[in-house]
DNA sequence: TCTAATTTGTGCGTATGTATG
DNA sequence: GCATACATACGCACAAATTAG
């Protein structure tokens, strides 16, 4: 029991002691990586304590990553990094250029003694399962964008339920949890109402949806426009279902569709924001400089990442929803 | 008894240390359909184990498909396409937007069932050092790219080196690994050759150049380029030194630099292509459509995502240089 | 296959001191 | 002075994992 004392000291806490013996072991390299502490058990009967107060001191050096446990095993040495103070795990759905806004202005937020992990589970709720259930204890806060992944709430139940945050989509099953989210539904609608009369310049309003990866609320604020309009409006599944034609407008939400859409256009020699009408969801800093500037339906994503971290460092269990502007440009 | 290893590495379950030993001779090809696993008693005898221990470890394989038993003969390999769980440790230096078709080319060259986690080191070499000594044993194959960090040689030597990629730049240190990289200098020099009658409009050269963050490869090529030439060249280390003028021309590598001067030039109601003139790095689907074409030096990400993901399932070693094309637009 | 020892993980209840309003 | 919240510390019980014999 050399790496670890207890000196019933003025004013330190006990189980901070502890934490504070072990770093000093990890700093001079008495305690290599891989090492074995001894027991909690031992612990215990060697000073004389609860076992909820070594309990308490490994498990913080278990969440800064500086040591890890196997049930029935015992408690080793991961890292020598004594350093960081916070881990904050991140699990976001799928990589693209906007979250770079969300997770560079969040990671921004902190000093640099906290590390944020950030995994994709890609829509599949199997990675989501198991990247969750393996970072349990391992982390002081979870951020989990669900996505529109269904039956996620036992999944993260197994988390620590007043360190989680629930990012973008706000599922009703997760309202429990504090978070930042976009109001799909109504900032579709609103956007689209504030469009309408530039709208009706267009004789069809199509809608490139897709189901596994976009937001329903989305869906429900287009179909709501629906009692609200005259245009007919129609929804596709698929970007193979859809042709280009004069007169139409045309509201994306993937990136990728948009570049489709925008080179159809340009081989049948469509005007944009004449010929056809273009209104695109998420800005980023291109889509200003895009055909004289494309319309947009966007939430801030570095507000939303500013936000977050603001939330986590007081300690705050709102329910914030992210503000959407519209940017009205050349495109429609 | 050269499929199965047990060192007590790091605090792991001995059982677990048996299923990932069998698990990574699957991977690797040494062991193949229809092979005879050793006995439980001689996997006991050898690294002496409980019975239960190995019991334990086998029953886990058969559950999930892997192995199969017959009573009074032993265990065989059943098949090789069950759901191995392949992990891949993926180490980038920042999130960025043409990231994200390298690594979504990566992964859906995988199937479903693999998972890739994702860090980023954002330059510091300290973070690089820490995520990969920890995710030393954790991993099937190990992605790194090493962006312009020092030293990297020692701490990389750490991993099992017939697991590990090199992504992007490859410096001499390096030069052991298999690898997937980019020849800055030449793709740099060539491509500014390629366009010297365009170039011979303007009266001057700047690159926008950040030394912590770009390879050095580019530097280099650029500075090669200065004997070709006789337009006076420029470099800055900051956008803060750079004033749009009319009749300059700049290459530009990081796309926020890229989006500054293009607002300055349009502040300054300078006509792109005409008056001032743009090379950018790194093409992404929008610089097609921005101000009628950006003219752009770039590798396909896609490509290298994809040739990477080959050379894992190929169990491959080669050092390969991405191709790179010059886009030329009107942007020069 | 069964039993046993050890260890971590979790939940609940209680008590005390300190800071805050 | 009082009520409240929070951090610290203790005790107990039981579940589940790991390993040994």
């Amino acid at each position: 029991m050399k790496h670890i004392y207890v000196e019933n000291q003025a004013g330190q806490p006990k189980y901070k002691q502890i934490v504070k013996s072990i770093e000093e072991s990890l700093l001079n390299g008495s305690l290599r990586k891989g090492d074995k502490l001894p027991s909690i058990n031992e612990v215990r009967d060697r000073f004389s304590l609860s076992r909820d107060t070594v309990l308490m001191a490994f498990n913080e050096l278990k969440m800064r990553g500086i040591i890890e446990s196997f049930s029935g095993k015992g408690y080793y040495v991961r890292s020598l990094d004594t350093d960081i103070s916070q881990k904050i795990f991140v699990l976001f759905d799928e990589l693209n250029a906007f979250k770079e806004d969300l997770y560079n202005a969040f990671l921004k937020s902190f000093s640099r003694d906290v590390e944020v992990d950030i995994y994709f589970h890609h829509f599949n709720i199997k990675v989501f399962e198991k990247l969750i259930n393996e970072s349990i204890g391992n982390y002081h806060y979870y951020v989990i964008m669900p996505a529109n992944l269904k039956e996620t709430c036992e999944i993260i139940r197994n988390l620590p339920n007043d360190r989680v945050y629930i990012l973008d989509q706000f599922p009703e099953e997760l309202k429990v949890y504090p978070s930042v989210f976009q109001d799909f539904e109504n900032d579709t609608f609103n956007s689209l109402s504030q469009l309408h009369v530039r709208l009706k310049k267009y004789s069809q309003l199509h809608l490139i949806f897709s189901e596994e990866k976009q937001p329903q609320g989305m869906l429900r604020g287009f179909k709501k426009f629906e009692n609200y309009t005259d245009i007919p409006l129609h929804i596709h599944y698929s970007t193979e279902d859809v042709s280009v034609k004069s007169g139409h407008a045309y509201l994306v939400i993937d990136d990728r569709d948009l570049f489709k859409l925008l080179k159809l256009a340009k081989d049948s020699g469509l005007k944009i924001g004449k010929e056809i009408g273009i209104i695109s969801y998420n800005d980023t800093l291109y889509k200003e400089l895009i055909e004289g500037g494309i319309t947009t339906i966007t939430t801030d994503f570095s507000e939303m990442g500013k936000t977050l971290a603001h939330m986590i460092k007081s300690n705050s269990k709102e329910k914030v929803i992210n503000p959407n502007t519209l940017k009205i440009r050349n495109s429609l």
